[in-house]
DNA sequence: ACATTTGTATGTTTTACAGCACATTGCTAA
DNA sequence: TTAGCAATGTGCTGTAAAACATACAAATGT
């Protein structure tokens, strides 16, 4: 997927433009290929333009105590990174690394912000979207301090099949994540996230073939992140 | 504090709108007066408008695994509350109770829309907000997980003082909250708050006269909290 | 003025989980 | 093939913090 087709893709925040808007858009983006692991951008860094995700995933993540990284978002195709820090006129408070090669798309500060003044459909849609995560990051808070491991896991589990899918079979959550990413999503020690996932597959909640996760029993997984 | 003078504080978002932007606010806001430990709105209410605080200090609260509720926001006069629910067009995922009497003011939500879809300044203050909160929002999920006890309280006393500053004397954070509160905003039981409390005071690290807290060591609280 | 509830304070017990050590597997590269 | 290394898997131990218990003080209602 190339910048022009997200620009025109319905499910993109784009979609209130106007055709005058759009090609001002497609003139004045710039796109770049990151290999897996690839660093977008650093916690610090200062914020130049809008960037969004044409085709791979990217996690975001900050760094806490000792080092210790908590990762805050996964994003997807059609998805913007680095805007929070961008609108609220701060420094990166996270940092973003590609978990697959991905096409990255940007626009300058200044084209976007002339967009917003011209456009109010555009910022109603960048409101709604800023409302939304804000609420799924404060219920993040509530269930990461609150719920126990199986809970925690569980629930980032469902929150990865949201967010990336099944493969084919239905069942296999469309991501290849390490058990540290795992980990880091889900506020534990790798050693934790192995051994619990471990416990979901011999209780056939989930089923594991190295990297790939199957979820076996939907309905398990979720009592068992509602009252882990 | 009234509704009107609100409109015209310099501080509130309002600040970006026309004369006659404001008229038409004065004309379709109605005020609430709410007693301490009120209940403005419930988690699960669907929002009916924009509200702000004229008067008085809001706590918005999230309820958790067994009830277990984490205090997510501290509101005070000119700011918003329950606009996140609004703007997402989702229910209120949070509750909203009156620390100490307070005067509250709504608009309907076609008058904010109406004055959103007219004056890009006013969204683009809206944006940044938003932005503002999501980082707070995602540093505190970073920090409630991982801090230890001592750094979370620490983080909070100075979020306290942060948010509604010192009396008169330079010291004593203006606000009058329980132990409990205090325990819900920082992620602990009733029981560690009070522990931790009673430590920090025998340490001079701050001093408890009742409710009342007085900040007599930053520079060894701003340490606690980093690395607490 | 009394009883009843609510909040504060502190000690003891229990447990979930991090931290660590170490074994095993799987990938990459010479 | 084999060496080297990173990722995965498992057991053990220590500890931070929850859970529980109890006492007392302060606020609230009757």
């Amino acid at each position: 997927m190339t910048c022009e087709e997200c620009i025109d893709n319905k499910m993109s925040v784009f979609s209130v433009l106007s055709p005058e808007e759009k090609d001002l858009l497609r003139k004045n983006n710039s796109s770049h290929h990151y290999k897996k692991g690839e660093i977008i951008f650093k916690e610090g860094d200062k914020p130049t333009g809008l960037l969004w995700i044409a085709e791979g995933k990217v996690k975001i993540f900050k760094e806490g105590v000792g080092g210790r990284e908590q990762i805050v978002r996964m994003a997807k195709p059609v998805g913007f990174i680095g805007y929070r820090a961008l609108f609220a006129e701060e420094h990166h408070s996270a940092t973003a690394v590609t978990i697959e090669d991905s096409d990255i798309c940007t626009i300058e500060k200044e084209t976007i912000y002339k967009l917003l003044r011209s456009n109010a459909e555009l910022c109603l849609s960048i409101i709604k979207a800023f409302a939304t995560e804000l609420g799924f990051s404060n219920n993040r808070t509530v269930t990461l301090t609150q719920k126990h491991i199986r809970g925690r896991l569980a629930e980032s589990l469902i929150f990865l099949k949201d967010t990336y899918g099944f493969e084919d079979d239905n069942s296999t959550i469309k991501i290849y994540l390490s058990r540290e990413d795992i980990a880091n999503l889900s506020n534990m020690t790798t050693s934790n996230a192995i051994r619990t996932l471990s416990t979901f597959a011999s209780e056939d909640v989930i089923g594991i073939d190295g990297r790939k996760i199957r979820i076996q029993d939907l309905q398990k997984l979720e009592r068992i992140s509602e009252l882990g």
